[in-house]
RNA sequence: GCGGGGGUGGCAGAGCCUGGUCAAAUGCGCAGGACUUAAGAUCCUGUGGGUUAGUCCCUGCGAGGGUUCGAAUCCCUUCCCCCGCACCA
């Protein structure tokens, strides 16, 4: 068979008759899987295969039981890649971006993912960044968007500034260069207003996310309560704020820092002879944050400013430095040093050769300042803090914060590390913020009915921004005045497209607004969501926060895009993460030129778990084609299939039904539970089975159970079930074919057991047979025996202290000692769940008739004569070894 | 430092939630055999150690304890690895 002529025809075929083209049906259950769509670069990678063969699966899965399936496809196809390849191949970067799109689209068709290609979207096109200058004067309309001077990441690389999800270790997400900080006036999104509903909301997600992606998102948000305390400073009428976790801590103060950024500092020591040196020491540290922020344990720098704040706890003076350790993005910027109860402070302190004041000890114990080696920061009962002393450190918080208050010194705040989210970028492929600056009105956005704003194609590309670079795109009328203005010609970040991108695909040719409210109520939310960990915080948080800036102007009716999230792991190679720069990668097309899509799909999903990571195999790989060329083999001769009636069926195929059912039963439950692995394996098992059966079973049964198969396998290797199916004779697509159900009745673990009893008996006695040399005369098996009747008859008593007396007797023989474990489950079959232990549970009775019913069997198998024997029944001493389910076997 | 996830055979990877059907799925590797002139492909058998004709039995799931009639699985202690965040006051 040639794979790759099948693997065409059949993608051609769901193509043709639009098998999984789907529309809103309220009548039927939706069910909406989604894979993160792709940064159109055009060439697919091992990272996008593995997504979308874990999508494809579910999605298939879903659909075949049922599940009205919307399963699209798109690209995020605004970005820097685009306008590099404009600067070095001189490519316009929509045409670079159209090519590369249709070279991705045309690897995904070949690997036969099973999308609604009539869907496809591209965050590039107008249709669809109309809706981007739509939803962001929407936002500016509610006052979620500002245009402001603050400080911003600046990365040199790609010439733009970044929002602070974009920064990684102080250096560019995307091209690694270390990035700058500078008072730009950029555009943000008060993504703040929705800290607190963002922190709340995750609680929806447990257990329907990853809990890391939780924790990080948490994080990122980063809540914490405390006090802000403000400080009078000496001989002024200025104030220091600070805040702090530990207002339990205030009569331990013995300093006082500030971030070398601190807009006071100046003030403070201007005109001062401290001025140089710590305008020295600033720009030191700016340098410094730059080049050394990964750097650990780093030394604590500082230098005393020259004044003094007074402590409004107990009027002390204390000496005020600015240090590196105090960072301007974190609460106010400046911190009340306790050193004894701070190890960043008790650090610092020691250096400078400052003071400690031990404020809190353990219950019970004095501690010394001079004794300390690190600081206390246990909880304890709070010292030398005046009238507060006595009081449990946990107690004395809020007690202190309330007496701040009073007294008007500070009061109770929530502090939070999510900062506004920085938008605009100073580059050319990107959404056009749809504004317009004039001298007269300010920033004036460009009125609804005349986005979108297109990106103009006369720019040239090089040093600072495109667009500037336009005749055409900066000169308008403002909309207010008519007057001469000028349009804004920074575009948005591109993690605004891919922030609702899930709800275009709803309706991807809308034309009213961004969506269809209508369909949306039907297909959303995203039912399972997939993609990389590294979306974690950015793309993962921008969404929930766009969805519910969304409900709140009345568009959606949900809080939450993604009920379920799965993050898939990454793909090794010799135990490293795939990456071009390392060399070790592996390409798609090169599997799937070499053995088919299915190859690559199957070993990938039955390669690990789909959120641990995954070591690239190629002896994996080929054992996957090896599994498919056998299904092929056992497909190709078959004729078709036809209902078969259990009722004529013998002993030997109503144990293949059974097995066919339970792996049904198994394999429906794996895939529900994601663990593709262990679906794949106990399809394996079936395979197995049933090709070494091949001569047992009749023609109707094995076609039934190949089948079963196939159906089972449809959602892994589509293409070969497709083929095999037609083989067989079914009609229709087995993509569309409906998920088998198994029958309960059908299952006979016990069968189970006794064949595989029969099985393990067959294979010792042709041990014994091949060791000896012996040519069998007679073969006497012994069968279980006695001591297990007599447990049943104290258990049918059902004296079960009794039973456990016998068990603790029995244990003292060494002989008997492994049926203890018959024993408990028998006990516990009365005491708990009878029917979950009956499968395993061969009664002595069962097991002899069993084997009288095999005599004939063995007879032939071994050609002699062949003696089935109740074990408690012989004096022979080979009869001993004889236990439930393990014969004992004697030849002559 | 904080937070999260791990440590199972020659390797990858199930089993742990819900203790007993577990020396442990499946795949790879390795060894032996069948087929073949041979190789490959395919099929069969074996594959922790000791012992044994085979079963039984002993030992064994990072280490050490504990709970239990019974622990890879539950609890405690400890070591090691990976991944996030990080001078967050």
């Amino acid at each position: 068979m040639d794979i790759q002529k099948v693997e065409k025809k059949w993608q051609n075929k769901w193509a043709k008759e639009g098998i999984f083209k789907v529309k809103a049906e309220p009548k039927k259950k939706k069910f909406y899987c989604l894979e993160m769509f792709p940064y159109p670069s055009g060439k697919l990678h091992m990272g996008h295969m593995r997504n979308y063969s874990i999508g494809d699966c579910i999605a298939r899965f879903k659909r075949m039981q049922g599940y009205n399936v919307l399963y699209p496809m798109g690209y995020d196809a605004f970005g820097l890649p685009a306008e590099n390849a404009a600067i070095l191949q001189g490519i316009k970067p929509r045409d670079w971006t159209f090519k590369c799109m249709k070279d991705m689209e045309e690897q995904e068709r070949n690997i036969g993912f099973s999308y609604d290609w009539s869907r496809k979207i591209a965050t590039c096109t107008p249709e669809y960044y109309k809706w981007n200058q739509w939803i962001f004067i929407k936002m500016y309309e509610k006052g979620l968007v500002y245009k402001g001077k603050a400080p911003v990441n600046w990365c040199p690389g790609c010439n733009t500034v970044l929002a602070n999800e974009q920064v990684e270790n102080g250096k560019c997400w995307r091209c690694k260069s270390l990035v700058t900080q500078e008072m730009l006036e950029q555009w943000f999104i008060k993504i703040t207003d929705y800290t607190e509903e963002l922190l709340k909301d995750l609680k929806l997600l447990e257990n329907k996310w990853p809990e890391r992606v939780l924790i990080m998102q948490k994080n990122w948000i980063g809540k914490s309560k405390g006090t802000i305390i403000n400080f009078k400073i000496k001989n002024t009428n200025k104030t220091i704020s600070t805040f702090t976790t530990r207002p339990d801590t205030i009569f331990g103060i013995t300093y006082l820092v500030m971030a070398p950024e601190h807009p006071l500092v100046a003030e403070l020591v201007n005109g001062t002879k401290h001025e140089a040196e710590v305008k020295k020491f600033i720009e030191e540290v700016k340098h410094e944050s730059m080049l050394e922020r990964e750097s650990l344990n780093k030394d604590k720098k500082g230098i005393f400013i020259g004044c003094y704040i007074i402590n409004p706890a107990n009027g002390e003076e204390c000496p005020v430095y600015i240090a590196d350790y105090a960072v301007m993005g974190y609460g106010t910027g400046a911190v009340m040093a306790v050193p004894a109860h701070d190890q960043r402070d008790f650090e610092f302190a020691k250096k400078h050769e400052l003071p400690m004041k031990i404020v809190i000890t353990p219950k019970g114990k004095k501690l010394k300042s001079e004794d300390l080696k690190e600081a206390y920061t246990e909880p304890g009962v709070l010292v030398n803090s005046g009238k507060f002393n006595n009081l449990d450190n946990e107690k004395a918080k809020s007690l202190i914060t309330k007496w701040l208050q009073t007294e008007k010194f500070g009061k109770a705040t929530i502090q939070y590390k999510l900062r506004d989210w920085l938008i605009s970028r100073q580059r050319y492929w990107g959404t056009p913020i749809p504004f317009i600056n004039c001298e007269k009105c300010g920033t004036v956005p460009v009125p609804l009915n005349e986005l979108p704003v297109k990106l103009p194609d006369d720019v040239k590309f090089g040093k600072g921004n495109p667009l500037e670079t336009s005749k055409e795109y900066a000169s308008v009328k403002c909309p207010k005045c008519r007057g001469k203005a000028k349009r804004e010609t920074d575009t948005m970040d591109t993690f605004f497209d891919s922030s609702w991108y899930y709800l275009r695909y709803c309706s991807p040719e809308y034309d009213k607004a961004p969506f269809d409210l209508e369909k949306v109520k039907y297909w959303m939310p995203v039912d399972q969501y997939i993609g990389g960990i590294e979306h974690a915080v950015l793309h993962l948080l921008y969404s929930r926060f766009f969805t519910k800036f969304l409900r709140d102007i009345g568009l959606l009716k949900f809080d939450e895009p993604f009920s379920k999230l799965l993050a898939q792991g990454m793909i090794l190679k010799g135990g490293i993460k795939m990456s071009k720069s390392i060399g070790n990668i592996i390409e798609p097309r090169e599997i799937t030129e070499k053995y088919g899509a299915d190859t690559a799909r199957l070993f990938i999903l039955s390669a690990a778990l789909p959120e641990k990571e995954m070591e690239w195999n190629d002896k994996g790989v080929e054992a996957s084609y090896k599994f498919i060329k056998k299904l092929n083999t056992m497909g190709e001769d078959l004729g078709s299939v036809k209902e078969i009636s259990m009722k004529k069926l013998s002993n030997k195929e109503k144990n293949v039904a059974g097995k066919v059912h339970k792996t049904i039963r198994d394999v429906t439950k794996s895939i529900e539970d994601y663990e593709f692995n262990v679906a794949i394996s106990s399809i394996t098992i079936l395979v197995n089975n049933l090709s070494r059966k091949a001569e047992e079973v009749s023609r109707e049964v094995y076609n039934y159970a190949f089948n079963k198969i196939l159906l089972l396998l449809a959602p892994f290797t589509p293409h070969a079930c497709e083929e095999l199916w037609e083989k067989t004779g079914n009609k229709g697509f087995i993509s569309t074919a409906k998920w088998p159900d198994f029958d309960k009745e059908l299952i006979d673990e016990k069968a189970d057991v006794f064949e595989d009893v029969l099985e393990k008996t067959c294979k010792d006695i042709n041990n014994v047979i091949k060791l000896t040399g012996k040519e069998p005369e007679k073969i006497n098996l012994y069968v279980s025996n006695a001591w297990k009747y007599e447990l049943a008859d104290v258990i049918r008593k059902a004296d079960i202290s009794k039973v456990k007396e016998i068990i603790k007797e029995s244990m003292k023989k060494p002989k008997i000692k492994q049926n203890g474990n018959e024993a408990m489950k028998i006990i516990q079959a009365i005491s708990k769940d009878m029917s979950k232990l009956v499968p395993v549970k061969i009664t002595q009775k069962d097991e002899y008739e069993f084997f009288k019913e095999s005599e004939e069997y063995l007879k032939k198998m071994f050609n002699c004569e062949v003696q089935i024997i109740k074990a408690e029944e012989s004096n022979d001493n080979k009869a001993r070894s004889a236990l439930p389910g393990k014969p004992g076997i004697k030849i002559e």
